[in-house]
RNA sequence: GCCCGAAUGGUGGAAUGGUAGACACGAGGGACUUAAAAUCCCUUGGCCAUAGCGGCUGUGCGGGUUCGAGUCCCGCUUCGGGCACCA
């Protein structure tokens, strides 16, 4: 028969799925793979041509583990929980529930014909309370934990409030939101209010009155990295920053972990130097300032440079800090204020775009603790009050920021650094001689940066003037969302005190409308009988997006578990996930969060592995690629792309799919729009138009999106999956361009063509030639690299070069089909698993075939032809034998005929041969 | 500003320091066909030569290392990505 993919790939489905073929179970008599990709959100534009990039690439590599002996966990499932689907309830009363599903509906549909080897057993959705049940269990834990920062972990709240019974705060390294110092005795006293406030400084959940990004057009506060440069990245509206009680997770207590842990992973060096910068270490030293005259005030400031110390000529406050309002003088206080009204009143964003340098002098005094120097202290927005301690000391000789600051305000600089000019901007290279850095019983001068730095915090640890400390840039995580659309956070308020709600799950009411209450509360206030059986009121905040795909590939390992997360027998199986594939966008995110979550449950015995992601490979983003047509400006009539130069024109976008090879369907673009019926063409010299392009997000809008189910339809799954590995490197964005797909529906079909002719099967018993089977070994050997590799598109050229070989020689030997097929089937698996069955007459799948071997006999010559250079220009080829040694490459290299022309009469100077690579002649 | 990454034909892209441009698209030419589709064959980086052999040049720019550099090193340019008053 004709390559018929509809017939094809259809039986292919159908005895896939009547087979249960992609089950999986544990099976400890087999090593186990995990092969993840990040699930998708269901939106309700449905899947491009983008989206199966990845999972193409990894349901290649999750089979190719399956053929290599592996049990391969390989699953798929929904990222319900989300904004699009609670704005469209808004718009239309309709429950996003509904919506949801039916989304979620048309995705499987989509990727069933794809032909993935998802095990759809164990799909979840993050939306399904049964799942959901364990995001608020790990909720709840986390907010009865607290971080010991001396044993590097987290551990139960019970064992903190033991030591706060017998010894008070003393002794305690825990991470928190402020010092706090306290007694047995005074603890033991405490009521209830007092206690909670307490635990609340100490617990990985916690309350807080947080500074937070709020947005006022989503009605909700946003996470650090749902905020892109003062916007919200969903929606891009703007974010002002804003003082709220929210729930926060302590993920700053895991930063350190979180940084080091990236040494053992393989990810993509950009990736984790994405998170790096994230995470953001600084070393450095805290140090206190006294303030003149004032000995009960002293200043705190954090320093990554305490070998600047001697060029301190100023100090600076953050404008929220507690300082302000204690040392400003009575004769600046108006001045202050007025500074501090005017701060108040900018944006983040105006912040952003607008850097004027703007401070004021607060009338007090520091004493460097170190040289004894007097120096002033302003207040100025270019510090922040959440980092560090809020206050520095100024360093402009050899600090930018504090430099324009300084000259702004005309404050004197003092360079360190021998040779530095800081005549116009401020040396901040950490290299050089120390100079003027002697007092108080340190000297600096002479040493190396390097050097002083490390002298500079001895100094001060020795003095007790501070102590090292590292900083990082990482912040908690605000955990509420003043929205419907998301978990229900499991805790009521016992006359007002925060308490754990355990009977879980904890499930999302119905409510009437979607938006906030009038009184400004969160949707969830508009939910009848929102309390705990008790009467106490539950919490009106839900999580934020990140909460369910937190742990979302834990819950795979053993989908239907009521008792746990995941059984400790399956979390020992399959341990973590082996290879994750998904977009680089999620670095700052999901992937900390993840991480996070992760060395939580770690800590607290639910999980045996440290890190979730052994292996990472970041697909990229498949763009659109948009068409043109040029209408003459005040006309209805439209310009070829070559000849639009001589005409005023404007470029309009025509929907891709009325485009092939950039010529325009002409009837189906009069029929497109009514306003197109009448219009007329200039076309080219060959009686064509064709359309400009240019490259774009892949978007309704530009009308260049390409539905993979379009694609199917006319190529089939096994074409689309080739083609789109074909289209370049997995980890690399690109345009998509259907122009090339024939190249590969061709190959295909001649693949094809090659065993079946009309109704007969062309497969024979013959004996392969040496040649074939020298073609079907070098196809293994780079296939199986490639894979290995994850590097496909030149695997998809090397079947195209194998298969055109086979046809030439008319092979058709069952004994090259077999290993053929096997090779194919993770890129095609609809084709291959009909070869198996029909052409090679099988009774079971080809997933559970063996990898085929690869003998390297096959491929070994008995003469070899080496390219002769002269001076490393290649000029002419010489056969010698396999085997022959090196002496007698270098003779017949000299001996050829062609030599004479080349040397030309000059000396040989000397001869490289390299084994199999070339000859090298110098002369 | 800081930190990554990239740059190769008309296009997508191949090349463990060893014959640059695999494979595919597109384009041009040809075969088959009443015709179209499908299929097959040839050419296809540029310049020169051409009856035929062939020659020169070429991987963003400028240097360097090497017998030999798209690949390694130094210095630029441009484009993408991340972080950004983080002291």
């Amino acid at each position: 028969m004709e390559y018929n993919h509809k017939e094809i790939e259809q039986r292919a489905r159908r005895y896939w799925e009547e087979n249960d073929v992609y089950r999986v179970e544990i099976d400890k008599s087999r090593p186990k793979y995990y092969v993840l990709d990040m699930f998708p959100y269901p939106s309700g534009a449905g899947l491009h041509v983008g989206h199966p990039l990845g999972y193409i690439a990894s349901d290649i590599y999750a089979r190719y583990k399956r053929l290599n002996g592996f049990n391969v966990l390989h699953p798929m499932g929904f990222d319900a929980y989300g904004l699009p689907a609670e704005q469209y309830a808004i718009q239309t009363g309709q429950h996003p529930e509904i919506t949801t599903r039916q989304n979620i509906e048309r995705y499987c549909e989509q990727l069933r014909k794809i032909g993935f080897s998802f095990d759809w057993s164990r799909t979840v959705r993050t939306c399904d309370p049964a799942y959901y049940k364990w995001t608020q269990w790990a909720f709840l834990r986390m907010f009865d934990s607290w971080y010991d920062r001396s044993a590097g972990r987290a551990r139960a709240l019970s064992d903190l409030i033991a030591h706060f019974g017998a010894h008070g705060s003393e002794g305690i390294d825990a991470a928190q939101t402020k010092q706090l110092n306290f007694t047995a005795e005074q603890w033991k006293t405490m009521d209830a209010a007092a206690r909670n406030e307490v635990l609340m400084n100490y617990r990985l959940a916690y309350l807080a009155n947080a500074i937070v990004n709020w947005c006022p057009k989503l009605g909700t506060v946003l996470a650090n990295d749902e905020v892109c440069e003062g916007l919200s990245v969903r929606g891009g509206y703007p974010v002002e920053q804003k003082k709220m009680w929210q729930w926060c997770l302590r993920v700053s207590a895991y930063a350190g972990r979180l940084l080091d842990g990236l040494d053992n992973l393989q990810w993509s060096d950009s990736l984790k130097e994405t998170q790096r910068n994230w995470i953001g270490r600084s070393q450095g030293a805290e140090m206190r300032f006294a303030v003149d005259g004032r000995s009960d005030l002293s200043l705190e400031i954090f320093t990554t440079r305490p070998d600047t110390i001697f060029g301190v000529t100023f100090m600076v406050l953050a404008p929220e800090s507690k300082y302000v309002q204690q040392i400003t003088t009575t004769d600046r206080r108006t001045a202050v204020d007025e500074y501090l009204d005017s701060i108040r009143n900018r944006t983040e964003r105006e912040r952003m775009i607008d850097r004027r340098v703007t401070g004021v002098f607060t009338g007090a005094y520091a004493v460097n603790p170190v040289s004894g120097a007097k120096i002033p202290v302003w207040v100025s927005d270019y510090v922040l009050a959440g980092y560090g301690t809020g206050a520095i000391m100024a360093v402009p000789a050899h600090d930018s920021r504090d430099y324009a600051f300084a000259r702004h305000f005309d404050l004197p600089v003092i360079p360190l650094i021998e040779g530095a000019d800081v005549s116009e901007s401020s040396y901040d290279a950490k290299e050089g001689t120390m100079i003027n850095s002697c007092g108080g019983g340190l000297d600096l001068n002479g040493m190396s940066v390097a050097d002083a730095l490390a002298e500079a915090k001895r100094f001060i640890e020795a003095r007790g003037l501070g102590k090292v400390k590292t900083n990082y840039r990482l912040r908690d995580a605000i955990f509420s969302r003043q929205r419907y659309w998301g978990e229900p956070i499991p805790v009521c308020y016992v006359d007002g005190i925060p308490t754990a709600y355990d009977r879980l799950p904890l499930e999302l009411p119905e409510i009437d409308k979607y938006l906030p209450t009038e009184n400004g509360e969160p949707p969830l206030g508009r939910a009848k009988d929102w309390n705990t059986p008790e009467g106490y009121p539950l919490e009106l905040n839900t999580m934020p997006g990140f909460a369910g795909s937190s742990a979302y590939y834990l819950r795979y390992m053993d989908p239907h578990n009521d008792e746990a997360l995941v059984s400790e027998s399956a979390d020992e199986y399959w341990r973590q996930v082996d290879l994750y594939v998904g977009g680089a966008e999620h670095a700052t995110g999901h992937l900390i969060y993840s991480r996070f979550w992760n060395k939580f449950l770690y800590d607290i015995g639910a999980v045996c592995e440290d890190e979730p992601f052994r292996k990472l490979v970041n697909q990229g983003m498949i763009q659109g690629r948009s068409s043109f047509v040029y209408r003459i400006k005040d006309t209805n009539t439209f310009v070829t792309a070559e000849k639009r130069d001589a005409y005023d024109t404007t470029p309009i976008h025509v929907d891709v799919n009325m485009v092939s090879n950039d010529i325009l369907d002409l009837p189906a673009f009069k029929t497109w729009r009514p306003e197109f019926a009448d219009a007329e063409f200039i076309l080219g010299d060959d009686g064509r138009y064709t359309c400009g392009w240019a490259v774009e997000k892949m978007s309704k809008s530009m009308y260049n999106v390409v539905n993979p189910d379009d694609m199917v339809e006319r190529y089939g799954a096994d074409t689309l999956r080739l083609y789109e590995m074909f289209l370049g490197p997995v980890e690399q964005s690109k345009p998509w361009d259907t122009n090339g797909i024939d190249g590969v529906f061709r190959f295909i079909r001649k693949f094809w063509n090659l065993y079946y002719k009309a109704d007969e099967l062309l497969v024979d018993d013959s004996e392969p030639s040496a040649e074939t089977l020298k073609s079907l070994h070098k196809l293994i050997k780079k296939v199986t690299a490639d894979i290995e590799a994850f590097s496909f598109n030149t695997s998809v050229a090397a079947f195209m070069i194998c298969v055109n070989e086979l046809a030439a020689a008319k092979c058709r030997s069952r004994q090259v089909l077999e290993p053929l097929a096997v090779l194919i089937a993770p890129f095609a698996p609809h084709l291959a698993e009909l070869l198996w069955h029909d052409a090679l007459g099988h009774d079971y799948t080809v997933c559970d075939a063996p990898w085929p071997a690869f003998d390297e006999k096959y491929l070994v010559e008995s003469t070899i032809t080496l390219p002769v250079s002269f001076n490393g220009k290649t000029r002419y080829n010489i056969t010698v034998a396999a085997d022959a040694s090196r002496e007698d490459v270098q003779a017949a290299a000299l001996a050829d005929p062609a030599a004479e022309k080349w040397l030309d009469g000059k000396a040989v100077k000397k001869v490289i041969v390299v084994p199999g690579r070339i000859v090298n002649i110098v002369v």
